[in-house]
DNA sequence: GTGGTCTAGACCACC
DNA sequence: GTGGTCTAGACCACC
């Protein structure tokens, strides 16, 4: 978690958590970690935990079973689906803060081109 | 500005401001709205501008004299420096970001391809 | 705080700070007075303290932890850099002045040696 | 001038001009710049040298003939009071404020000549 | 008019 | 309780 950074702690945790889910880190199904374990793990006051998790409900992306834990949904289209929004989404950002940076299109696909490469090698 | 947003208003004001100056609408040496002026157009508190600009002469993005106003720097390479700056961490996060999601590289530039054709007749 | 100076108050108190660091008073580590206690101690409003607050941070002297408290950095070796700066600083500092009163430095160490017995008797 | 500084400008002014007289650069009896000059010369608003002016005539360091101009005052005694006052002002600040960094006096002489010899290489 | 500092006090996020 | 942001508005130094 970033301390420092203006987004609220319990935004972040979903974010990861979504993070997770789309990378197939976690599958529908599958139990998720307690809010008291994540609490500790993540050094944060479980409050802030309890809240990321009520969002993720009220999102539909995990239900939660009384005395049994918190589960994700079991529905592989939603993850795929959320998938696609996540990427596309990321994508046409990333296009519109280059266009506002002045950045011409025609230079952006060498430039990514480039910047993969060294990521491979760095 | 975006009064909802997490995102602190003196920071959307620096971020505005560094957009300008990488597409070239503010050049160095300009001088900058004042800041009552600034509060006044955005329609916030002169305090809050005054934050900002503070902020961005830390940076070393402008320089203000004392009941003159604030001036971009003189110093052209500065500006191409930082504009080379801010595209290439823009690419670099958006890179970081879509491996986060587990989106594989070979993909990458074909679906932004696929985008940026879509904007232009979008 | 000195009212009447022109020196702003969030420099007075940045000021202070730094001496009580140099003279291990606080260490690395230490949690430092919340922003409000310090507020009421020197009556002045908690944005003054707020502002020095965070210009320490930015001096890479503090670190502020939302919810928490504000803790100097926990690295020996800055508060043992800080504390050589300011001392040389200070002398150099005094050198360029009594230079530019035109006093030679032949008699400097003198007239030093002098006011160190004065200060001590007296 | 330096404009960055809170140290009023017409404060600073004053300062170099102290500076001048004890160094021997200007003397009693000599007729100083016009302020029209002077504010010139350091780019300053007329009305910020007028303030200087004034003050240094209020402490009875200069005076001003209607239409001649503004002279030192005719009073060697009074420049060499001047001078020992701010010698030792300094030295005595000196002390204080390297003993509020807790610098021990017994180093200070050294570190003193070890300075000056660098500020003559240098 | 232009920037700089400060107060008083509200409201928020997180502990 | 602790820090962060913001407003409203005063007052100052300098142009």
């Amino acid at each position: 978690m970033d301390f420092v950074n203006h987004r609220p702690i319990y935004e972040q945790i979903i974010e990861d958590f979504k993070k997770k889910l789309v990378r197939g880190e976690i599958k529908p199904g599958d139990k998720i970690c307690s809010q008291r374990e994540l609490a500790q793990q993540v050094k944060v006051n479980p409050n802030t935990v309890q809240r990321a998790y009520r969002e993720m409900e009220i999102l539909g992306l995990t239900e939660t079973l009384r005395g049994q834990g918190t589960f994700i949904v079991k529905d592989e289209k939603m993850v795929e689906t959320f998938r696609k929004e996540m990427v596309e989404a990321a994508i046409k950002d990333f296009i519109v803060h280059m266009r506002e940076l002045g950045y011409p299109d025609e230079s952006l696909l060498e430039q990514i081109k480039k910047e993969l490469m060294e990521g491979k090698n760095g």
